[in-house]
DNA sequence: CATCATTTTAAGCAATTTTTAAGCTTTCCC
DNA sequence: GGGAAAGCTTAAAAATTGCTTAAAATGATG
């Protein structure tokens, strides 16, 4: 899952990308409005985290303008403000949610983990066939028996379970997964999918991840289709 | 909608500006080339209509300026000629279709709204028919199963759907999906249109792909002639 | 600092895709 | 109807892509 952070705050925007890296998201960040909004135009985020305060351009108007550009994506601001005309006043520009400074870093990953939840309409667990997989506690279990993950390993799997009846191409994965943006000619990702599949094959979930040749690979729910 | 007609016989251009107001379009007209490429060049015209054969410059001249100087607008030629080589020709100089006189008046109102009807089309999924395809997934569903094909096969698919109800010649074919710019003998195309008619067929597509022989290949949206 | 788990790199092998080439069929024009 | 040109189909060669393995790099932990 990639995270957007636009803040200018280096020590907090420091904080908050260490402490949402070890919770395996793909973090990059803008020291400002302007660099925020070009790069939230350009890439593919899962969920933008944005103060309200910053140069270049206010919070309010990079929110407005991804709007304005047809994304989608969910957004949370970071305020210092809490008048309701200011809470309103960014609902009103698109934003999803909002957490007041200071705030508990728990309380952060539960507000993300309800937007990147909104996303897919899952509840908190997702789920493919007889696999399930918990964000929160990072645990993979096929039916009964756990299965045990690497990082790395998870990650792929929560990204290929999120996007699951979608292809996921190798650039997007590369992406999301690994939060590497230029082209290379690494093969980390066909070694990580011969991890998952040696393990989730032991564990008796069979092959579910299937290559598309040429694009990527996609994860299908049984039964449906 | 405002259309320019480019047509030296007054008695052509008279009965098409006639009939064309009628059907509520805005019509100029030049009857020379050189008077034609100012106004194209000077006015904004959501279509042109040139007939090949016009003093001071010829049709197919006008078409090429007017693509030099970045204009995009769909552009329809009137031609008595109907050799090959002169189709090919006046395709390639940016024409995006063409009728071949005499034509019945209904006809040339059909390929007029189709060509008006593709420039506002920004959808993110395209489809022909029954056929859907996702440039973004690279999926392509005919219905509701799914029908696998590998890149350079897909990618020719997505062309000619993107170009639907326009003829995509050999040349810009093998230009764009294969970015291959100069003449070449090999027969690539032929092989891939066999390949993708026997998957989209298998799928239960039918036969979409149309054959114009000696200029290339054609998919036609199904209920408009 | 040494050890262990995780991640990345690299190389050989296997499978699929893409291209080439040849023979066959259809269409068009005389 | 006959010949030529264009398109269709097929099979096999060439090129690419993915899979697997082992070993090297990285990072965390005591």
């Amino acid at each position: 899952m990639r995270l957007l952070i636009i803040e200018d705050e280096p020590g907090i925007a420091g904080f908050l990308k260490d402490g949402l890296e070890e919770e395996y998201f793909a973090v990059d960040i803008a020291y400002d409005g302007k660099t925020g909004l070009d790069l939230a135009l350009i890439n593919e985020y899962d969920l933008l985290i944005i103060d309200w305060m910053i140069p270049a351009l206010s919070g309010i108007e990079v929110c407005r303008q991804v709007r304005k550009a047809g994304n989608p994506v969910p957004v949370l601001f970071l305020t210092a403000k809490d008048t309701l005309e200011d809470v309103v006043f960014g609902l009103d520009a698109g934003a999803n949610d909002y957490i007041k400074k200071p705030f508990e870093f728990e309380e952060l990953l539960a507000r993300i983990r309800v937007q990147l939840r909104n996303k897919n309409q899952n509840d908190d667990s997702l789920s493919a066939g007889i696999l399930n997989i918990n964000p929160v506690t990072h645990q993979v279990f096929c039916g009964s028996n756990e299965i045990i993950l690497t990082p790395k390993e998870f990650a792929l799997l929560e990204y290929l379970i999120r996007n699951k009846d979608r292809v996921c191409t190798r650039s997007r994965i590369i992406e999301h997964v690994w939060d590497i943006h230029f082209d290379s000619d690494t093969s980390v990702i066909d070694v990580y999918i011969t991890f998952l599949r040696r393990k989730l094959e032991a564990a008796g979930a069979g092959n579910i991840i299937q290559t598309i040749r040429g694009v990527g690979y996609i994860i299908r729910e049984p039964g449906v289709s």
